[in-house]
DNA sequence: TTGTAAATGCAACTCGGTTGCATTTATATT
DNA sequence: AATATAAATGCAACCGAGTTGCATTTACAA
């Protein structure tokens, strides 16, 4: 994805192109894993307000541009790109050594049995385990 | 169970008989579903310490006398009982109408095919849905 | 009964995240 | 190019969950 293309992505969910936004997409897109606020404050070192860091991650996730995932971390984290199944949820991968959050392809398996009068919607997934680089 | 087997609960995992101990458990045990820092404050009114409470927490989840839940709400909630399938995880519902969760005897599905290197160790599941009280 | 380690209560703190408000900036309009 | 306007930014102040250090109290064993 070029420079251009950025500004597009931006202008097409009717958001306007600023130096943050700009600087954080670049970030995003170049990375494979999930990142935190406090990943994004100190990969972006530059002068890069809270508030404004949070609320363009809130707009990003409106938009589609980035994905928020809960891992059981206790803090968001989010990644580049709209949750891949389309509406749906895939899962999360977890790396107990390195803490690094990943996007899995693979889809949340569709039958769980609960109880009567339980109504089930949908499904989230978090694997745990060792990745690649560990 | 009885305020008698509560105490022998606590002795047998090498906990003291305390008052707040004693609360609490005779709290949890009567609880379907599970309670998050500030539904136990609000519940047990009574001058109940933010840092005792949260101690506790943690000494009664080492024991294994209550387990933790992470739903994707942000914060973390506590529900009785070891993990029902021992060892391994089991599924927890959250309501998405009353924000209540539950915990399932779904135990979570074996296979996931995640990318090469990456080892699975385990997986977590939170299903959303309505309740049968909703 | 008394000694001791563990549990409690309190205050102060960290950290993720939010909000209100004044200032600045992107962009559409002239 | 100049300007009007709504949106974006930066800042400070705030909230709530969870933690930590420390002095005091309590459970329980000797």
């Amino acid at each position: 994805m070029k420079e251009v293309d950025y500004k597009q992505l931006l202008e097409q969910k009717g958001l306007k192109k600023t130096k943050v936004r700009m600087t954080l997409i670049r970030h995003f897109v170049h990375l494979d894993h999930a990142q935190s606020y406090s990943d994004l404050q100190a990969a972006l070192v530059k002068e890069l307000d809270k508030s404004t860091l949070y609320r363009n991650l809130t707009s990003f996730e409106q938009a589609g541009i980035i994905h928020r995932i809960n891992d059981h971390s206790g803090v968001a984290k989010y990644a580049f790109g709209e949750s891949p199944i389309e509406g749906d949820d895939h899962a999360h991968f977890v790396c107990e050594c390195c803490e690094t959050v990943y996007c899995m392809e693979t889809p949340a398996p569709g039958e769980f049995n609960v109880p009567e009068g339980f109504k089930t919607n949908k499904v989230q997934t978090i694997i745990r385990g060792i990745c690649a680089d560990c």
